[in-house]
DNA sequence: CCTACCGATCGGTAGG
DNA sequence: CCTACCGATCGGTAGG
């Protein structure tokens, strides 16, 4: 996937052709509910044409490849949670706030099961050797353990970690605990809330109340 | 899905069909792979016959619906987990012997990426609602919860607890855990160990070292 | 040369 | 276990 065409393209304000706009939205919508309903190799262009009140060849000129949707819905994925995390403070200097941070978009998720289906299904999905959103999810969990893990060292260097914690294998650790959490609440959601369980595990791990 | 059928077929020694049931392993083995590589929806019966080196009629001859193989390979992998926990010690009745033995499974799941595949893929492709899997994972997740609850309720009888740790949840989460560092296992083998992850988790929340 | 689509059809493959 | 099929649907592309 060459992610220039469709950032540059999800850059430009769309006061030129706002009804494609509008259309590519409504799209990018249904997909994003399709891939986390059946995955991405069984959602059908044909019933994504459907939902949206066009036809395939109407679909295929907004998105002219299955792959140019799946990456249009993973950038405006991408795009939501650094929309969360630049709204609350000072998440990237301080630790506290990082994890704070991390509990309401649990919570947030928790309310959008949307969202959390389509995660929990396209990260085991891309798990295939050939699924073209494997280097996307490689790169994204690099990326999320090294900024939690930058967190976990603010915190370290505050000695607000209990004793017996590992700090190296820590964020690894807590990311598993929110993807895993994702799976028995999308089958059990009665059982489990997320946020409350993050908190719980938190509360072992830091020495001080998360905010 | 029907269990008594398949639970009764897999119950009857083999020894009157020796090649059918020779063939009947195969395929549930090739299905096992299939289904973890890329789903239950998305596996073809057309491949898994080619892979088997019979052809789609023969393939039927043995399940007759995609849906009945899904069955029978679920139950081979329930009984390689429960012949997992009986041939090790007193894990039902020891909290400790327990989570050592959770270590072990880890570690053998390692050393079979088929097998962390076929979980971790099944499970989030079970959250849909209409999947034929779903009630078998909400069960099965119901279950793994109360087994390690017991567990966990021998360690806090026994002192062996950290404080901080609210024993209500935990089983959840570690559940949880184990679940999420497969998907990132899967991406990144390389940075990921996942019975060493378990292990310092374990020390975090249990007092004493798990044997 | 642009947009926002349309109806029809390509060669293959799905589960049964 | 085989050949011979079914109704449908897949992702992608044609000209207009």
């Amino acid at each position: 996937m060459t992610k220039a065409a469709g950032a540059a393209r999800q850059g430009t304000a769309p006061r030129n052709y706002p009804k494609g706009e509008r259309r590519r939205a409504q799209i990018i919508e249904a997909a994003f509910t399709a891939f986390g309903q059946v995955g991405y190799r069984n959602a059908s262009m044909v019933q994504l044409a459907a939902a949206c009140g066009v036809s395939r060849a109407g679909l295929l000129h907004h998105f002219p490849t299955k792959e140019s949707l799946l990456e249009a819905v993973l950038e405006q994925r991408e795009r939501q949670d650094d929309a969360h995390f630049f709204r609350t403070g000072a998440a990237d200097r301080d630790g506290l706030e990082y994890f704070a941070s991390m509990i309401r978009l649990v919570a947030h998720n928790q309310a959008n099961p949307v969202i959390v289906s389509l995660f929990a299904v396209l990260s085991s999905e891309a798990t295939a050797a050939d699924h073209p959103a494997r280097p996307y999810f490689v790169a994204r969990y690099e990326r999320a353990r090294g900024q939690m893990q930058s967190a976990i060292h603010d915190l370290s260097a505050r000695g607000l970690l209990r004793p017996h914690v590992d700090p190296s294998t820590l964020a690894a650790d807590l990311i598993s605990l929110i993807d895993g959490l994702q799976v028995q609440w999308l089958l059990s959601p009665e059982t489990i809330d997320m946020p409350r369980h993050l908190r719980n595990v938190l509360r072992t791990v830091i020495g001080v109340e998360v905010p």
